[in-house]
DNA sequence: TTTGAATGGGTTTTT
DNA sequence: CCCATTCAAA
């Protein structure tokens, strides 16, 4: 039920705002999110359609909080599932399943990753011959990118390397029936530009469309939402200009300042209270963000009262920090009585998880980590999810390349060197030239029977997922038919290490059966859209698990916290600097850092190391300089600058002696 | 073809 | 400090 006295005036009127344009522009915590949430359950109580309802919005956690924000409002299952709600990319996806054939893909197309792109690009450059010592592949990799963000065809392209190798790329990814991450929107837009039964079919289909966090769409997204809103016009943007934390893979926060002229006979709808953070907290905000260059003026306000000052503590090294993190969270949990979820722990980089990781598992305090790849970067993880792709989809020939001798099979680099040319000479794929290798007189014997087995096993493990046998069983079949424990032993000499990793295998066997547990329709193709759109594997089954969140800012955009510590409050990391790089966009790590202070409702607390490890070198830190913005009465200084020393250890054990027996008091009343 | 040792290069941020 | 890649020997 939507009730709408729990709305301000202004959010009441965006909510009930029915067909056309409409841009919501408004600070942090105002209640952007609050007014999509609204909106989406009052068109549903209005008699839309849910499944003409499409909100997105751009990481998986912000789209899964939407999911249970709307859920709670929704109040009904059914109606809530037929609602879309999604990120760009698994929007794009899901077009691409349906229409991408128009484009001379197959529909059963893989997703290739970063790293799987930069092998593909390592490999067309190889077929033509251009020296990687001289070219960085990686320039290419990123060229491509941008160009394919900014909606730029090869054809656009002046550079007559960048062309070629951006053309073979291309060529290349549609033989291995691959796309890459910005093909998940790039496509979808060439489809609904060029092709008038998929534009209309997919605008057709969402008729009120809305989209969080609308200052970090790039160009080719524009275009998409462009074509989805073209029958109607039903489009419904929030943004902040000062939130835009996402140029550097081309986001442009023009898209949302020049709204109302992409899109006229726009509403403009302007949000300026802030309800999540306490009078202390957003001042120290609104500070940080005010020194902004090239910014729009804009100022929040609170009905809050002041609360308490936001803590800065200083201390001697990065264990020191972390040690002083946890402490300091663990008094808090005991003496406030806060629940664990209350707390969040935020910094700029995922590296710096790791001091912070470690003490907590020693304190034996639950803990959920957002972000980072860890698990799927795996090699083991990597290779086995290989050998599913190319079970999925054979043309894949990276993943194919990084499988065909592991474990060692006895197929070397000059075989497959012999192989790919058997293959281009017949034009064929790769894995359709293992299929047909016994025409290939170049091969010898002993390796033809080693692709004639390898190839057996791939078709017949192809068999079971056409069958539809589970998911699980096919993981298990694959990793007793490749022996693929055995070669982790033989691989790994140290037996724990290699322990270790079998875990770590079995542990994604095991996520597969959650998955077929909770999927809809489980597949393999959809299995593993899922891990390429999610590798950080963020299914947290305990969804109300009780667990401090560490995360990284740019993951905690739209989230919000009782407690927020921000780690790491020093030049090199806010703003972030990259060695023999001077291109850090100052501006946008401000943005970043009042991103993170706006995180937090009650309290705040801030840290910095005097000493960091860097490439095992001691290196002396100096203070962020978006500290120097926030005026010292709001602080209050803690750790080493603090009036009293940090909690020592014996102090702390007091603490816990008379927290315990204060509560075994309390039983003993009862 | 496989293997382990040497070497050199480098820490963003997300889908 | 930790990795990925490269190179040389078995
Ligand atoms: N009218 C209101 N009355 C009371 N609380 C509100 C109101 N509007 C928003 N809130 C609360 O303020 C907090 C922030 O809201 P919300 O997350 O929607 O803000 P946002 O503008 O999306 O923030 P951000 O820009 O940081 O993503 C939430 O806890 C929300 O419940």
């Amino acid at each position: 039920m939507v009730r709408l006295m729990d709305l301000n005036p202004e959010q009441r009127e965006a909510v009930k705002h029915r067909d056309g344009p409409m841009l919501i522009l408004a600070g942090a915590g105002s209640g952007k999110t609050r007014v999509i949430v609204n909106r989406i359950a009052y068109l549903i109580e209005q008699g839309v359609n849910p499944e003409h309802i499409l909100a997105v919005s751009f990481t998986n956690r912000a789209v899964r909080e939407m999911e249970e924000r709307v859920a709670d409002m929704v109040n009904n299952r059914k109606v809530a599932k037929k609602l879309t709600l999604s990120t760009f990319h698994s929007l794009g996806v899901r077009i691409l399943r349906t229409d991408i054939d128009l484009l001379n893909y197959p529909r059963q197309f893989t997703i290739y990753d970063p790293s799987d792109q930069l092998a593909l690009i390592k490999r067309v450059m190889r077929e033509k011959r251009i020296d990687e010592k001289r070219f960085d592949p990686k320039y290419f990799q990123a060229e491509i990118a941008k160009a394919k963000n900014e909606g730029q065809e090869p054809k656009d392209i002046r550079d007559i390397m960048l062309r070629e190798i951006f053309l073979a790329y291309d060529d290349a990814l549609r033989t291995c029936g691959a796309v890459d991450f910005d093909d998940l929107i790039r496509l979808p837009c060439l489809l609904l530009k060029n092709h008038d039964s998929v534009r209309q079919r997919w605008s057709g289909r969402f008729r009120q469309i809305m989209i969080d966090e609308y200052q970090d769409t790039n160009g080719v997204q524009l275009q998409m939402v462009r074509e989805l809103a073209s029958i109607h016009g039903n489009l419904c943007v929030v943004g902040d200009d000062d939130q835009s934390i996402y140029g550097w893979r081309g986001s442009d926060v023009e898209n949302i300042r020049q709204f109302d002229k992409h899109f006229p006979g726009t509403r403009v709808v302007k949000l300026t209270q802030n309800y999540r953070c306490s009078g202390n907290i957003l001042d120290a905000a609104n500070k940080v963000i005010e020194q902004g260059v090239g910014r729009y003026h804009k100022r929040l306000w609170t009905e809050q009262d002041n609360g308490a000052l936001v803590g800065m503590a200083v201390l001697a090294d990065e264990e020191g920090e972390a040690r002083f993190v946890v402490d300091h969270l663990q008094t808090t949990h005991f003496e406030e009585k806060r629940k664990w979820s209350e707390f969040s722990i935020m910094y700029r980089t995922n590296a710096q998880s790791r001091a912070l990781e470690e003490l907590l598992r020693n304190e034996r305090i639950p803990y959920k980590m957002i972000g980072g790849t860890k698990f799927f970067d795996r090699k083991e993880i990597r290779d086995l999810i290989a050998y599913l792709k190319v079970v999925n989809q054979p043309k894949d020939e990276i993943s194919l390349r990084r499988i065909i001798n592991y474990p060692p099979r006895g197929i070397g680099t000059a075989t497959i060197d012999k192989l790919s040319a058997f293959a281009k000479q017949r034009r064929s794929t790769l894995y359709d030239a293992c299929l047909h290798i016994d025409d290939c007189s170049t091969v010898g014997k002993a390796q033809r029977n080693a692709i004639n087995d390898f190839t057996e096993m791939i078709e017949n493990l192809k068999g079971k997922v056409e069958e539809g046998r589970s998911l699980a069983l096919i993981a298990e079949m694959l990793i007793s038919a490749v022996k693929f424990q055995h070669a982790l032993f033989k691989e790994y000499s140290e037996v724990k290490e290699a322990k270790k990793r079998v875990d770590n295998v079995d542990a994604l066997v095991n996520s597969m059966i959650q998955y077929e547990g909770k999927a809809d329709k489980p597949s393999l193709s959809d299995y593993l859209d899922r891990v390429s759109l999610e590798p950080s594997g963020d299914n947290s089954e305990e969804e109300d698990e009780d667990a401090v969140m560490l995360i990284t800012l740019h993951g905690a955009k739209g989230l919000e916290y009782p407690i927020v510590y921000l780690v790491g409050m020093e030049e090199g990391f806010l703003p972030y600097f990259r060695i023999y790089e001077s291109d850090t966009d100052i501006e946008e790590e401000r943005r970043l850092c009042y991103v993170g202070i706006t995180r937090a409702k009650q309290k705040l607390i801030l840290s910095r190391a005097l000493q960091r490890r860097r490439f095992g070198r001691m290196e002396d830190r100096e203070p962020s300089r978006f500290l120097a913005d926030i005026p010292p009465k709001l602080l209050h200084p803690m750790g080493i600058g603090g009036k009293k020393p940090a909690v020592t250890e014996e102090e702390r054990d007091e603490k816990f002696k008379s927290f315990f027996s204060e509560v075994f008091g309390m039983l003993e009343k009862d």
